[in-house]
DNA sequence: ACCTGAACACCGTTCAAGT
DNA sequence: ACCTGAACACCGTTCAAGT
């Protein structure tokens, strides 16, 4: 009987270092621990090694960061399901990202911040498909997907990040009331757009309002064939 | 003769510290070094004193980065001139945004991350007049304001990160060039829309584009009319 | 090839002591 | 009231030495 073929480490122990291991456990780590949780200490602790170890799968921190909100993406992307319309699809994959982003708001503040990394080309790619199946012609493709992607993107993390702010303990309604009060409370001549809008934001559902705007952009879109 | 009435502080050498000071001094900091180049150390020695005396003045490095960006982006609104339609004060109002965060691209990574602070909120009032002038129905302003404001953020950001992967020596069109040519080696099956788009990417003005970007939404406002 | 962990060169922040 | 600067409790990253 001949030997197996094996690939690269295939007999490693079960217990090895390996890229896939240090990304996982640093995602358990951000998840549990929040975005300062994640050190080099901290995560080598975790995999019962040192903190140099970690270096021979990963050049430094930010393409850990990086590789890390790749693979929440990717898994958020797996499970957004097919839908009858580019419409559909688009508002699919508009909430699978808002939702992987609620769960893990990390992944939000990564995303947000340019330049666009590969967890963003992901989501770009997933809409700009849609995009070409709504018709949109060519040379306005790139626009008509960037609206949606900063949008997304955007809001989501906005969403995410407000509710770092306050105990899990604290429900919606009483932070959207803490916001709507904290905007009220602005001066006035300063603000008054801000402060107006500040009232239908106390009975504003965020899943409701986030794909408003998607629909509104679609209309931007729509119009413009 | 009464004595003047003093303000707090009124009488204090010209070259004490000041919260305005402290700020203004980490802005030139930012500017010249870069995001990782405000420290309380480095500050300290361009101020003349020792780290903790910062500390009177501001709470700590996050509000310190809030100011910043608020001072910037309050300069950057005042610039904005009057304009005679609410789509064109708009279209300006986002120029003056993306010029400012081009001039000072921490400010970028600043704003585009949630949750707003005050600084995004003046962006934020200001688009909203504007979209209240555009006649939107009180409903329906938030998202259009939002719509906007993650836009216009996301994408001066990006611009503003992607301007800073190279050396200012490298021109606008040899960094496209290298751009497009790296979306253009991503995987065929998995990034067909994005290597695409690369190849018009090439040929882009940045600042057409995103304008493109501001009319695709003010359409979609339009329609919802 | 891969892992170890001490060491280096930093950080933000605090605080007793000064003026 | 405001400033000083040493000290504390950390970081990311490197690298000689091991297996």
């Amino acid at each position: 009987m001949a030997k197996p073929t094996r690939k690269r480490g295939a007999d490693r122990r079960d217990d090895a270092l390996s890229r896939d291991r240090v990304v996982e456990a640093a995602i358990a780590l951000l998840d549990t621990e929040g975005e300062h949780g994640l050190t080099f200490r901290a995560l080598a602790a975790r995999l019962a090694t040192g903190p140099g170890a970690i270096y021979w799968h990963i050049a430094n921190k930010r393409e850990l960061l990086a590789a890390a909100s790749d693979a929440v993406v990717a898994r958020a992307m797996a499970g957004v399901a097919g839908h009858a319309t580019p419409r559909k699809a688009i508002r699919g994959i508009a909430v699978g990202v808002f939702e992987a982003i609620d769960a893990h708001p990390w992944v939000g503040a990564q995303l947000s911040r340019g330049p666009w990394q590969t967890a963003t080309l992901q989501i770009f790619e997933r809409i700009g498909r849609q995009v070409q199946a709504l018709g949109v012609a060519p040379a306005a493709q790139f626009t008509a997907a960037s609206a949606l992607v900063n949008y997304i993107v955007g809001v989501s993390d906005q969403n995410a990040a407000n509710g770092r702010w306050f105990e899990p303990a604290v429900d919606r309604a009483e932070f959207l009331e803490t916001v709507s009060a904290q905007w009220k409370g602005l001066d006035p001549h300063a603000y008054p757009f801000t402060r107006a809008v500040a009232t239908q934001l106390r009975k504003h559902d965020d899943r409701v309002e986030f794909l408003a705007g998607i629909d509104l952009i679609l209309a931007g879109i729509a119009a413009a064939r």
